[in-house]
This record gives C-alpha cells, structure tokens and sequence, in this order.
DNA sequence: CTGTTCTCCTGTGGGC
DNA sequence: TGCCCACAGGAGAACA
C-alpha cells in the first residue's frame, strides 16, 4: 500500500489506541517478513509501553516510554494494521503476522498478504539504524526546496520520475504520488532530470508537497469513517489525476486521454498534452 | 560512486 | 468455468 501519507495516517490512527498502554503479549504467528522478526521481540517489549511516535519515510518509528528501544515497523506493499477493542471478537484471518495485546486486552494486529513488510528493533537513535542512514531529506520539511532539488537534479542521469522516486534524494514518495505530482507540475515524467530548471524544480517541490499534503488530510478523514466499520488502517480511497487512469480523458486539458509507459519496470501515467517534454 | 535489474511473496483481474 | 499471465502501492541486493 502504503506511501507516505498512509503511513502517517495510520500512525495518527494508531496513536491513540496505544500510547502508554502497557504491553501484554506479543504473537508471532508468522516471522518471516521481509526481514525475520527478531527472536528476542516478545520480551523485549512485554511489560513496556509505547510513548513516542514518529514517521521517517515509510517507517513508523515507535519509541518505549522508559526504555531506550524503538520498533521500527514498515508496511511494506501490503501490509493493514487492524485495532481490535478487547470487547470485540476476533479470530485471526489469514497473514495476520504479529498481534500486539495491550493491558486490557485491546490488540493491534499487523496483517500482510505480500510480506513485503518488517518490523526491527534498535536501541540506538533510529536515524542511525542501517535501514535508515542513508534516507534524503522529508518531502514534507523546510529542507526539500527548489534549490535542494535542483542541485540534485543536475548531476544525474536518470528521468525525473526515477529521480523523485530516488530515496537518497527524498523519501516517501512513491509510485503514485510521483505520477500525481509531476501532472500537477506539469512536468513529463521521462524527462532527463538534469535539463530541469530551478523554477521547475521549485514547482515540482511544491507539487510533492501538496499532493501529499492532501493525501494525508484525504486519509485522516478516510481513517474515522473506515475504523468505525472495520478497524482497519491501510489503504484509502484518493481522488487520483493521472494514476491508474489511462485512457481517460484528462481533466485539466479535458483533450486528451491519459498515457501510461513504463519507467524502470513501473507504470507512469501522465498527460501528453499538460506535461510536454 | 551511479544506474539498472532482479528479487522477495501472494492476490487479483483480464484475456482466452 | 477454469487456467494462465501480467501486474500490484517497496526497496534492498547484486551487478555492470
């Protein structure tokens, strides 16, 4: 599923149900995630409680409150998060992988078809975990500017879609956000990334952050609708421009029908008329 | 270093 | 209906 406004929506969802509630179990139906589950994971956690939250790229980042650990949780391409109230019934579903039951016994239960997914522990600053030292800067910070960009656009070889996608250079944004945001530059997802101006480069930045900004404001009012009925957290419905519309008429020129190719093995749908190369 | 291709895994939808 | 293939929102590993 999940780029970064998923993730940061299911954080915020997941928040409430568990911050500095005690942990009273963890079950591992199924450690063979992307990465295996580490063995020490159950008591580790057991008897602590989650205090702070944070989101790096598609990484939930979740810190104990009187421990220095952190449970770095990626959903992979498939992966839910279902919160289940301790009043509810339950019975496990099929890649329901690892079940967190808090005191009370409200659970929160990682469902992964795919497996795609993983969870790690650190009890070093999480920033300097392996799978995150060498992530570019947040979509959504000061520091990805049109100058930054630029700069980073200059010296590559790659096309424009490949190069926003390029997680050295920022993180979180994924197949369909970076479709979304080039129409919305209108900008040709093929181009050679290095031909971009600084003015390009300071549409395409504000691009980035605007269609994630709406994606995440779409998923949060998504988020209370959806829990009420499934208690699940994942994936949500988005009004998409270009993505997974080809042979539909544009809606800006309203002239001519969505293009898909393929970039480095991934559909890429965009405009031919609004993004001319 | 850069850039490309391969890979993990399961589910689904379209074409025949 | 059933079968087969292409493809799916990620991203590290391996390789040129």
């Amino acid at each position: 599923m999940p780029e970064l406004p998923e993730v940061e929506t299911v954080l915020r969802g997941l928040i409430p149900h568990i911050q500095d509630q005690t942990i009273e179990d963890v079950i591992i139906r199924r450690p063979d995630l992307r990465w295996p589950i580490p063995l020490d994971l159950r008591e580790r956690l057991v008897g602590h409680s989650f205090g702070h939250f944070q989101r790096r790229a598609k990484y939930m980042l979740l810190g104990l409150r009187h421990a220095p650990l952190t449970l770095i949780w990626h959903l992979g391409m498939s992966g839910r998060v279902k919160v289940v109230s301790a009043t509810e019934p339950y019975s496990y579903a099929p890649h329901d992988h690892v079940i967190f039951v808090f005191e009370g016994g409200a659970r929160i239960i990682f469902h992964d078809p795919r497996r795609f997914g993983s969870l790690h522990l650190t009890d070093q600053s999480p920033d300097e975990h392996p799978l995150l030292t060498h992530l570019g800067v947040e979509p959504l910070a000061a520091d990805f500017n049109a100058d930054y960009l630029y700069a980073l656009c200059a010296r590559s070889s790659v096309d424009l879609k490949s190069r926003i996608m390029d997680q050295r250079v920022v993180v979180g944004v994924g197949n369909i956000y970076a479709s979304e945001a080039l129409f919305r530059a209108r900008l040709h997802p093929a181009r050679s990334a290095h031909t971009l101006t600084l003015e390009e480069a300071g549409l395409l930045v504000g691009a980035i952050k605007d269609v994630l900004l709406a994606a995440i404001h779409s998923g949060g009012s998504s988020l209370r609708d959806h829990a009420q009925v499934s208690g699940e957290m994942g994936y949500f419905q988005h009004q998409f421009a270009v993505y997974d519309r080809e042979g539909l008429l544009c809606g800006h020129c309203q002239a001519m029908p969505i293009c898909r190719i393929v970039q480095k093995g991934r559909s890429t749908f965009y405009c031919p008329t609004c993004q001319e190369v």
